[in-house]
Formats: structure tokens, C-alpha cells, sequence
DNA sequence: AAGTGGTCTAGACCACTAT
DNA sequence: TAGTGGTCTAGACCACTTT
């Protein structure tokens, strides 16, 4: 016998002895119905009586099992399939996913305690002034060469100390309100979190790891050499024209980035 | 007239005119009702018809609109909400996220052309062998100090030129078939992509910005200095006791993460 | 042909928010 | 009190896979 089938144990039609049979849906719960079933599935999972490869129950002996409507059951395993931890196949089964490495995300939320954090952090403008683009910038931009754009920099610190570089291209129209906002020093944290007034559709963000220039090392007050992140970021508005291009650039040694993947039991439900 | 509300122009109740009036739902698509309705409402935050902090109509007016059910909007709603695009806050409505940085995601499958593309992949097996744990990996694999584990060096190429250095220690456990599974080649594929068996239940994964040691950069054939992303991984069995602790690492000239946030056209829809 | 997931209906009741 | 989103029912039909 595989080690796959070791969960399904003798079962003619696949499976459904899988089930611990003791648990059932509280009804008085304010959990609702499906995410109670996506936990009990997880649960299954995470102990192994379900595990990487074996088949789920079908939708139909989970509606008998736990007594809920076909809709609901389809809500718990379409939860259980955007959280990443079964495959649906239609005519097939619903089946275990394998744990990955490659399913690793990593959400740049976790800066967001950063710049929400008024207590410990503050923004310094550092320079701002109307520069003519360059040839690089005229191209990131999708402006000519010699237009005039505002360069800012921009520096973050918490609790006194450089944790964030940040500089940026902003294209330059005296029609648009943007030059006073932007150049606040809320603007950063609109930038992040998007609270309050936006004009921005769309962005595109790269992340690559560098090594800190003289000019950087000296503002971050770090010693060399440095390795960092770089965050590049190029913002449109909504007739998806570029309006903002910059870099933040913090030390490596105060970011870290950290993700899980697999069978966690502290999810939290949605949808 | 503020900002916000020139998208429901002089509606009574709240937008309901805000939407395409010509378009409508094509019940013989392939596409899926609730995955139009999703787009069709998409378009209309992409080309500004409803802006960031507007409220969508509601579900009963879309329900009655596009002549679906009750259901099928909610899953519409849901999608956008899942993909991040609206915000649903029960019993005030429903309403267009502004874009923000915060909001991006880097994947790790990014990387996973690499170990798919055997054509163009190898992986090499630098050394592998039995060595006693000192405190460090002892703590990690929380065993005690001189116990045996085994290592791993491996050397990851594409087209010849080396791009991943990895190295990783396993708990050495004769009654675990683990040991001849791990040091195949194809090892690594199973540890990324989840291809195959697997006795993972979860994993935790740090990224970090590094520069290159010198014998880093000899086996990277990588000038100095170098900065470098590393990823450190603790993989755990089902007892939830570690099993594999390691590092990705390589040369940040070789590797960049990409993503976008905000109102993208290319979309797959799910769930 | 049987079993599976994928979609959808036409309502219902509830909890919450605003007026 | 009216309007909103949140949950749920008890089925239906379809597309797909396997036997």
C-alpha cells in the first residue's frame, strides 16, 4: 500500500471515514457555518489524517456529514483553495496540496508599521526642488529630455535613527494639485497605505538587493560596506500615464522579511 | 462638490447610474456570470468611473441591473474583494480601495522557472556528508549539540552559469527514508514546487539582503562586491518537529521580484 | 453511466449602519 | 426604519473525468 493511500484506509468509495466523526457545526457559533468546515478540513489536515495527495471528501458527503447546503461546503473549499492548501480538479477532486517553497509570498505590509507608527516615526524632507529630467528619468517618465520634473528626497527615521532613503521623479503640471501633497510629509504614508485623496491606478514595484553608495551609506549612517533593499516604483494615474518614479532604499540589517508556508492553525477567515 | 463623489454625479441613492449602462451579461459566454460581473466592474474603477473611495451600487440594484441572482453578485463583490480592488463593510456598502504600495506581494514562484526549466537547469550536488550538529544548527533543528545531521551543498545552473548556491542541514534519522530522497537532484524541484511525496507540514521562510562571502562569490563566479538575496528556510514534519534548515542564496544581479498593484486589465479570475 | 467539481437560482433571515 | 452587506438553503443544470 502507497503511502498515499495510508488516510483512505480501506475505503470503497473515497474517503469520507477521513472525517473526525465526533466534531459537527455549531449553528450558535458566530463562526460561520463554512469557515467551521474549512477549519475542521484544515484541522484534518494539519494532523495528518488528510494529508499531501489524499483526496477530500466529495462536496456531496461533506453536505451529509456536517448537514449544510451544497453552497456552503463550496464556500469552505473554495476558502481552503485560495488560502493555497487543496487543488480542485473538476471531474476528478478536490486533493491536498504539497507543501512548496515556491508558494512563499512576501507582503511589503509588513513596512506598514513603519510609516503608521507617528509615535516612533517621522519624515524629513531632505530636498525638494524642480530638476530638468535626464534622459533616464525623461524615459521612466514618458516625457522629453530637459522637461521639468520635482525631485524630492525624502528621509524616514524611527526613534531618531535612518531606517528608510527614499527619492523620487514627480512629473511636473502646475494644473494638477499634486506638487503641495506630495510633497507633505504625510505624502509617504499615503503613498504606502493609501489613506485619504489618491490619484494613482497602478503601479509597478521591483525589489532587488544592492549595496549602499557612499552618498546612502552616509545618510542611513551606515558603515560599508552595506547590503540593502531597494523598493523601485513607478506610478500612474488614471489615463496611465507615469506621475511618480523613485526608489526607497533601507539597510539591510534593520528589514527582514519573513513568510510561512504550509498548515498554519492561525488563519484568518474571509470571503 | 468634493473629489469623491463626482462619479455618482446626482443620484439619489447612492450610484446605482455609475455603471455602463450598454453593457450586459452574456449568458453564453464560457466566462462565468459572477467572473463578468467582477470585470465589468473592474473596468469601471480602470477608466475612472468609479474612483477610489467611491461606493458601489449595491447588490440588490446589481442584481437587478445585470438580471442575476443575489449569489452571483455576492461572488462578483467577493473576487474584488479578495483581489484587493474594494473594501465591504457591512450595513455602509461597498467601496474602491485607493492604490497603495503597501498592498504588493512578491512571490517566491517567480523563481520557480528556474527548477521547472530542466532543459536549461542543472543542479549539482557540491558535497554532502555527516556532520555533528554545533550550537548553532542544534538550536534551529532543535536537537542537541553533537548529534548528527547531515549537509548539503548544492550548486543550482542555467545554462552552465551558476545563479543559486544552496546549503542545508537535515536531521539524520536511519528509520526516516528521507536521507537518499533528499540527495537526489530532483530534490530540490520537490522542495520548491512540491512535485511528489513529501513529509512537509510547513515551513518558515526569511528573505533577506546580503553581500557575498569570498567563498560565496567562488562558487558563484561573482566579482566583489556582490549584493546577494538570501533565502533561509526551516522546513517542519508533521509532529512539528524541524527537519531541514537551509539557505537560498544569489547574486542580486541575477534575480529581481516584480509586481504591480492596483487596477490591472489581465486578470485571472478564481474562486 | 456514475461521480466529481463549477455554476446558478430565488428567495430567506440576520447583523450592522445610518437617518 | 430603511438600506446595506453577511450568511445560508435546497435544490438545479452543466462540464469534466473515470470506469
Amino acid at each position: 500500500m502507497s503511502l498515499a493511500s495510508i488516510g483512505v484506509a480501506m475505503a470503497q468509495k473515497p474517503n469520507s471515514q477521513v472525517l473526525d466523526q465526533t466534531i459537527s457545526i455549531d449553528r450558535a457559533s458566530y463562526e460561520p457555518a463554512y469557515a467551521q468546515l474549512a477549519g475542521i478540513l484544515r484541522q484534518s489536515m494539519a494532523t495528518g489524517i488528510l494529508r499531501p495527495g489524499n483526496q477530500l471528501p466529495s462536496e456531496a458527503q461533506l453536505c451529509e456529514r456536517y448537514d449544510v447546503s451544497p453552497m456552503t461546503v463550496r464556500r469552505a473549499i473554495n476558502l481552503l483553495v485560495d488560502q493555497g492548501f487543496v487543488v480542485a480538479e473538476q471531474g476528478r477532486g478536490t486533493f491536498v496540496k504539497p507543501v512548496a517553497m515556491g508558494a512563499a509570498t512576501f507582503q511589503l505590509r509588513d513596512l506598514q508599521t513603519l510609516f503608521n507608527d507617528s509615535e516612533h516615526t517621522t519624515v524629513h524632507v531632505l530636498e525638494a526642488r524642480i530638476v530638468d529630467a535626464d534622459e533616464r528619468v525623461a524615459r521612466k517618465l514618458e516625457i522629453s529630455s530637459g522637461e521639468r520634473t520635482i525631485y524630492i528626497r525624502r528621509l524616514l527615521r524611527t526613534d531618531g535613527l535612518p531606517v528608510l532613503y527614499h527619492r523620487e521623479y514627480l512629473i511636473y503640471d502646475p494644473l494638477r494639485p499634486i506638487v503641495e501633497a506630495e510633497l507633505e510629509v504625510t505624502a509617504l504614508q499615503r503613498l504606502f497605505n493609501g489613506t485619504g485623496e489618491t490619484i494613482l491606478k497602478h503601479g509597478d514595484i521591483n525589489l532587488e538587493a544592492t549595496i549602499l553608495t557612499d552618498e546612502e551609506a552616509k545618510i542611513l549612517q551606515a558603515p560599508q560596506p552595506m547590503a540593502a533593499f531597494c523598493f523601485e516604483h513607478l506610478f500612474y494615474d488614471f489615463d496611465d500615464k507615469p506621475i511618480s518614479w523613485g526608489w526607497f532604499i533601507g539597510r539591510a540589517d534593520c528589514l527582514k522579511f519573513s513568510t510561512q508556508v504550509g498548515l498554519l492553525m492561525d488563519r484568518k477567515e474571509r470571503s
